[in-house]
DNA sequence: TAGCTATGTGTCTTTTGAACACTATCAAAT
DNA sequence: ATTTGATAGTGTTCAAAAGACACATAGCTA
């Protein structure tokens, strides 16, 4: 071990990591980042895990999360909540495909280490996700057909899906999920992949729109091949004023 | 240091605790027990902290809760649920009160400690708080009146209050604070301690009693010098039932 | 037996939620 | 030029829930 890691080592914790998952949605579906173990063997799910790090002793947790997430995407000043800790003794050293990752990327792979997780909610698009320290490669899987992850990462996707969908109810963080400008029907269709359920179109649209949280941009989508839809944007103005007068539900 | 301090040392995670909001309600007002550090200066709410402790590498983070929580109250089974972790780098050296705090209590003082925050919910009169290893004396404190405290307890207090407002209108939590045998008025009163806000009384009993998860003991109050309460119990069967049919809403 | 105190009860109005079907507009294919 | 396919956009009605509101009752005490 040369100085330059032993440095490194002593500035990390070892004891306490972050996690992050993070979601994208294509308009289409809902996905969650996984990066995976490199190994070379057939594929698994188990070889796969969300992206995370142990944290260094001078950062707090939302910092450590934040670089977590800017060496992986370059994004930052993205949608970033506290999902909770998981701390169980054993939770990551219960099966062999773990146990050899760790061995190939902790300096003290046997070392109890309680994760606090994260999750956030990037605009797709905007990146692809590269390698880096943490991943061989990375890449978006849809979140409905993920059924299991290394470590206890697939509990800790479930219960961020979970914070996702209360979250989703009382706070207008979807936007920060679609680009900037959106047709409602996107928008709808946000709603019933996050919440997992049909949303009558004529109720949904009633809703959004008497919040008053939308811009109508005046805009119409071109080339589409069907009745081009109107653009809309998040007016964050309007939602300040909501904020202050007690708002809390969107009623879905 | 003797041996059996240097076992218990090698033991405890020196980089994480957890720490216990504790709620009781005596019918009348909210209350949280707080232990003080037993400094022989004036009385300071920013000697006072909610009790909490370093875990155990052998335990996880429910159980080193439950543990903490059992020292202190000697009462197992009770409420519990995570808030969440609290990991600012400074958390627990900002006052020179902490400091000395925690120079009396922790084997290494100056270590970064990040801790996992719970809250629970207990019936007060079921037992008087007792000293322990973490604290000199322990006692209730109106959740009202309290407006500092030591180390990054204020926020924890606040967070976790926060949750049991957001947690008791999808949940029957509440009876946890209440003696077995209850008075509508009773759950009215604790509804309004928690939220902070006047109920409806007509409204409140018919939106309670409608949902059928309440069992009329057809006893009535004895001894009290007006018109005596009918008493009920909470009825966790029926209980069972509405959740299984999907029911999240309390409608307060 | 009068007075005090908290209990217990019903109706009406307003708001919100849920169900439901057709016409309009564009691009592409023929 | 016309047809076809695809999605956008729009109101009404009914049912359920929320909110506002006032007075008689039962037990204790003085």
């Amino acid at each position: 071990m040369n100085l330059q890691s032993k440095k490194n080592k002593q500035e990390l914790n070892p004891n306490v990591s972050v996690d992050c998952v993070i979601f994208g949605f294509d308009l289409d579906q809902l996905y969650v980042l996984l990066i995976d173990s490199g190994s070379n063997e057939a594929f698994s799910q188990a070889r796969m895990a969300v992206p995370g790090d142990l944290i260094f002793d001078t950062e707090n947790l939302d910092e450590a999360a934040t670089r977590v997430l800017k060496e992986l995407t370059s994004i930052e000043n993205i949608y970033l909540e506290q999902i909770g800790a998981f701390g169980d003794p054993n939770r990551i050293g219960k099966k062999e495909s773990d146990r050899e990752w760790l061995e190939a990327i902790r300096a003290e792979p046997e070392a109890r280490v309680i994760t606090v997780a994260y999750y956030s909610l990037v605009r797709m698009p905007n990146f692809n996700p590269k390698a880096s320290s943490f991943a061989k490669s990375a890449g978006w899987a849809p979140v409905k057909e993920v059924f299991d992850l290394a470590f206890d990462h697939y509990e800790i996707l479930q219960a961020g899906l979970k914070q996702l969908r209360r979250k989703i109810k009382i706070q207008p963080i979807g936007f920060n999920l679609l680009p900037e400008k959106f047709t409602l029907s996107q928008l709808h269709k946000l709603y019933e992949c996050i919440l997992d359920k049909e949303l009558d179109k004529r109720n949904f649209r009633r809703k959004i729109l008497n919040l008053n949280i939308l811009t109508n941009l005046d805009e119409k989508q071109v080339g589409v091949p069907h009745k081009p839809s109107q653009l809309f944007e998040f007016n964050e103005e309007n939602y300040k004023k909501l904020s202050k007068e007690g708002f809390d539900n969107f009623g879905f």
